[in-house]
DNA sequence: CTGAAAGCGCTAACAC
DNA sequence: GTGTTAGCGCTTTCAG
């Protein structure tokens, strides 16, 4: 392995970076009290460090993070994983959890922290331990559970620093946020039962913790109602929708007895809405449709769609103090937030 | 200001994390070696480098890269910063820029690369330098360059390696990678002239670059049909739907006389489409529509969006590559990259 | 109030 | 081949 060098040298008229010791001479003074003044230190004579914080600014010095990061032992870095399925090396483009990585910045920033984005095979999630054990980042911030329950609870037996987005599971070791998945497939499902809808389809991967839920919430609602459950309206799409497609499109042209369609993401109905045109049934009059997730583009489809919505800024700040806890000793902690169903067209109700 | 200690300190019964004196010890060798061993150095005799790194693994040590990163005065990290508009509080969701950032992430970790993702205000780009100035990373993609040409130049003035995604200005100092704008303009525009329409609207704030170099294309693709541009058929919308949904719907509402619309964000046309038939228009059929930058998404919409589509992933080879070379001494360079139009339903090619 | 000195975890001369 | 030593840029005792 021959070692590239390409990184370290900046350019050829390059000035080297402005240190303590640079401001600390023209100031007449030593680097300690550069260091103590630029830190508000009350130790400082007030005008000196009035002068020192002013040499500073003028000369546009900015401190050594790295150096000083070294010797505080302290870093105030997360890394926000974002899991990607290596198989179809399909990206993780689903636009509610580009939104969930946004909402994590506003968070991070807020309180002073800055965020390393990273993907990660979603086969293995484990591999995010190493931005703590390499000391780039205090702790992982994890977009989705996806099928690693198990890895999950190594790494928070391990005491890795983690908290994830995801549905709360059977003995859980690692911290968790998530929307109430079970409140979210029942407020949809019953919205479509409300609307006199009966064969009421499910789109979604059940293996996955988060649609397993909203399935339970499903299911539940239709057995309220009275309405049989039947598996032949199940169709476990993933929610990449490069391998969705054809699934979807196959479902919508060999049945034909459903009159509505609950989808666990709103790009899956979005799918699901086009198959369905496709094959000649008219949205929402032959069937209708609700979403999850209330993407930001989810009011300016056609027709708009009816999504369960899930509280992005809430959660991002979530996922950040349940980190910072967990940093300042507590136990990882399981927190589920509140969903509710945004109406729109894609499943109106005055009732078709 | 009291200094808080909340970063600091882990959870309680936390281990101390294991260093190379750690195992030079357990291997009985000294630090050096250990050093020598795990860097794979030819120096240090084949059967301890062995054992060392095995010992290592076993004991799931690893490397503490702040320190290293400041003995070598090296840093692997490139900060990637996404501008918002602070006066409408709005951050940038489009899809697009999204998927830009995705594939930005690909490349840099392709390359031995992290990433470090933040936001900045849109008035105040210049920002930006503070994570080159804190030496937390070694360079700075900016998305967009947004109405700040001048902080930026400043900023390649001042040496800062910088590459940003956006369009070619005249008197450019900084590094830019782009699509093909006015291409993409043309491309748009000819194609819906075809179609046999003659009133063709334009949706796009003028005052960003990119946009202005559209609207070029656009002129010139008219011109060169002998159709007269008619200033009147201009709409200053910008690419935040929340301020943008407001605008076109009244510019719908007002005016009628144009059979086609090119919109300079795919965003942009789905809000155009939604007005449209708010005010009885039918969409392809009345008005054609054409959007910009071909998102993920923009083929599940109804009708399927014509577009044009930007090369994502060769853009975040591109800006990579071209913050990479001005590390290793090159000049900013400017670069433009082809595009081409998707044809889809929303501009039909059988004509209405 | 300020300076001198030690050391954060690592690497790279320089000895042996 | 391997160990010893110095030092990356910063903060913080400890003396004065």
């Amino acid at each position: 392995m021959t070692k590239s060098k390409e990184t370290s040298e900046p350019a050829g008229g390059e000035q080297r970076r402005l240190q303590m010791v640079d401001i600390a001479r023209l100031a007449g003074v030593s680097v300690s009290t550069v260091s103590r003044a630029l830190n508000g230190s009350e130790l400082v004579n007030a005008e000196t460090r009035q002068r020192v914080a002013e040499l500073a600014r003028s000369l546009n010095y900015s401190i050594n993070f790295g150096a000083r990061n070294l010797r505080l032992q302290e870093n105030k870095t997360v890394a926000v994983v974002v899991p990607y399925d290596a198989r179809s090396r399909q990206h993780i483009s689903d636009p509610f959890f580009l939104s969930i990585v946004g909402a994590i910045a506003d968070a991070l920033t807020d309180r002073g922290y800055d965020m390393l984005l990273s993907r990660v095979d979603a086969e293995r999630l484990d591999q995010a331990a190493h931005w703590v054990d390499s000391g780039k980042a205090i702790g992982v911030i994890l977009i989705g559970q996806w099928r690693q329950h198990d890895q999950l609870n190594d790494m928070a037996a391990r005491k890795l620093p983690l908290v994830v987005w995801g549905g709360e599971m059977p003995q859980q070791l690692y911290a968790s946020v998530g929307g109430d998945n079970v409140l979210g497939g029942t407020l949809a499902t019953r919205h479509l039962l409300q609307l006199g809808r009966r064969r009421i389809a499910f789109f979604g991967d059940a293996k996955l913790p988060e649609v397993w839920l909203r399935r339970q919430g499903y299911a539940q609602a239709l057995r309220e109602a009275g309405v049989e459950v039947d598996a032949a309206l199940e169709l476990a799409a993933p929610f990449e929708p490069g391998v969705a497609t054809e699934i979807v499109r196959q479902f919508c042209q060999v049945r034909r007895d459903f009159d509505a369609v609950f989808c666990c993401s709103d790009v899956l109905a979005l799918l699901a809405t086009q198959a369905l045109r496709a094959v000649g049934r008219s949205v929402p009059a032959d069937v209708a449709v609700v979403g999850y997730d209330d993407m930001p583009l989810a009011a300016y489809c056609d027709p708009p769609l009816t999504t369960v919505h899930q509280p992005v800024a809430e959660a991002g700040v979530a996922l950040v103090e349940a980190l910072l806890a967990q940093l300042a000793g507590e136990r990882p902690a399981l927190r589920t937030m509140p969903v509710y169903l945004m109406r729109r067209a894609s499943a109106p109700d005055a009732a078709a």
